[in-house]
DNA sequence: GTGGATTTCTACAACGATTGACATGCGCTG
DNA sequence: CAGCGCATGTCAATCGTTGTAGAAATCCAC
């Protein structure tokens, strides 16, 4: 049923091996025999069996890519920026939706897909994967978003402190005064991350640290932003401005903002963060930071590529992703 | 440096042939030689390698879904919502982006990614893929969206032409005269099938039509509704109401009534199609018909297994998919 | 036109899991 | 104790492709 190499050699009239390095680009093969091969590939419609040359080679082109969830925005427009920078270099990229963080541990240990994978991109949300680096994983891994301490691995990311800061600064610099930040995390992830450089701009700008602004939620999504922006507006003195450490809360929060009559951003500004498409068409539209998602993706897939080709040194890489302020309605009117 | 199957028997004191009956439920094994090998199998984190056993079986359970874009809102729900469906059954999905008509049906019968893959489900957005019917696929295929002419594989969908004339209707009942559409095309594709509920309920109550109030537009994102809206304002008599046929483009069109200063819904109503999130939490909430996308990408996975199993007769199936409409702000206030 | 280098191609084995035919050993039953 | 059924082992072949090693063909210089 399905045509195989040796199909292709026998209607082209030599071995099976130079039906092969025809296909592999072998140097000494005569323009004959290569004209000759080509004709009968196309005649019979070849396409190699991928499970067979893997499992020969032991690489398969395939690499994965570890998501909490394709339908948030940010990650499927991630998603679709890695698998067109992958498939650009004939790689093909498997989307795991690792829904949680322990699950996706499992994921990367778990034998990565029967060693069918040759390696993995790893983006988890919230607390940096400490056990991961602990383990030794077998196939190389990029990890995306907050460093953890450990591991042994090339890690891209966002300067999170810095365009923080840069995004408080901005809410600052229209004169606000009573700046919340929403999404606040522990540990070393990205909710504490951010809160770093919010706080660190509050600081500079000599206002006062009022922790009752800062909001913790449960999640990431709009409802988490909406159920906090409830609770900011309820405080005795609410905010004439939020940062969220997502562009989801942020839509969550003007949802809130305009079922209770107030006006964005005259009463309250608001600034995201991650520039999903939809902040872009809301109405007011996000002010947000943009980190450049083609960029994350070319060089996530890059550098991880170089380690699965095993020619590059072992040092790990650390890359910055860069990143605009986006300004928009949300704080300009 | 990976585990297999005869390191497993090692540890296990067992022959290969007795491991490899045990992982595939062979009848004939004491509960004690199951137990040793099932503990050796754990002792060494051992995974099939997936290539190999797909080459000597043929399956490899792993199916593939070719989408426009995973960006897309829509998709990208789908997408995690097939996923899951699949992983559930033990199947993982491989996520194609197809960018366009020519590519997918390329990808379609383009030897299937080298017989890696089971089957696919296929979900083209604009056209219906007529020549892919034509062309017999070696592979099991499920076609999401409008059917096509000819062809002979499995189908599922909703009801198009059902779900726009209650869209339509619904507009009707709250008072509106003169109901725009957005998103109209030619062919037996979407857009054309949605065109014909829009009339149908238009006719049914009696109202004219008028094709100056039926927009194409180039696309089926927020920037084509937005500019199909603004065409509409600039008509001499604008519309007190607009159907547009997806989220995006019902998205698009109500940012350009904000920035007209209009209010949703007292001087023009909005309906969608397709129940995004995003609809959910915009400022005023997207009336739309809500697909139930759970039902779908299980009946779709479903479907597509019992084709690859081959236990299921010849003849072919259509599905329809329930829906609701979903009555939100932008048509009620 | 012979020796030797070089190019071009082929035969064979291997990747790891699965399957089938067949042999073997054990515990029972009659 | 013959004979049966069950549980497992042995051996070999297979899936389609590619690496290794070497055979065959070609080329050049003398």
């Amino acid at each position: 049923m399905a045509t195989r190499l040796s199909d292709v050699a026998a209607r082209a009239g030599v071995s099976v091996k130079t039906v092969s390095n025809v296909i592999n680009d072998y140097p000494h093969i005569t323009s004959q025999t290569r004209a000759k091969v080509e004709a009968a590939i196309a005649d019979l419609d070849y396409k190699p069996n991928v499970s067979a040359r893997s499992l020969r080679k032991g690489r398969s082109d395939f690499i994965a890519l570890a998501i909490p969830e394709m339908a948030s925005p940010y990650f499927a427009e991630l998603g679709a920026a890695i698998s067109r920078a992958a498939k650009k270099r004939g790689i093909t990229v498997l989307i795991d939706q690792t829904e949680g963080e322990q699950a996706a541990e499992k994921l990367v240990l778990d034998g990565m897909r029967g060693q069918l994978i040759d390696g993995i991109i790893f983006s988890p949300i919230t607390t940096a994967p400490a056990r991961i680096g602990a383990a030794g994983t077998a196939k190389p891994l990029v990890l995306l978003g907050e460093r953890p301490t450990g591991g042994n691995f090339d890690h891209v990311a966002i300067d999170s402190v810095q365009a923080s800061f840069d995004a408080t600064t901005h809410l600052i610099s229209i004169g606000r005064r009573r700046i919340a930040a929403i999404g606040v995390g522990g540990g070393a992830g990205t909710g504490a991350v951010r809160r770093k450089g919010y706080r660190k701009a509050l600081k500079a700008a000599g206002l006062p640290h009022d922790p009752s602004l800062e909001l913790a939620g449960t999640g990431y999504h709009r409802p988490d932003g909406a159920a906090s922006m409830r609770e900011l507006l309820a405080l005795p003195e609410p905010p004439d401005a939020v940062f969220c450490f997502n562009d989801l809360l942020a839509l969550g929060a003007l949802r809130t903002l305009a079922d209770a009559g107030l006006s964005v951003p005259d009463d309250v500004a608001v600034v995201g963060f991650d520039d999903i498409e939809d902040g872009r068409y809301h109405s007011p539209s996000l002010t947000t930071i943009s980190p450049d998602k083609e960029w994350l993706a070319e060089n996530a897939v890059e550098l991880l590529l170089e380690r699965i080709a095993g020619n590059s040194d072992s040092t790990r890489r650390d890359l910055t992703v860069p990143y605009t302020l986006e300004i928009r309605e949300s704080t300009t009117g």
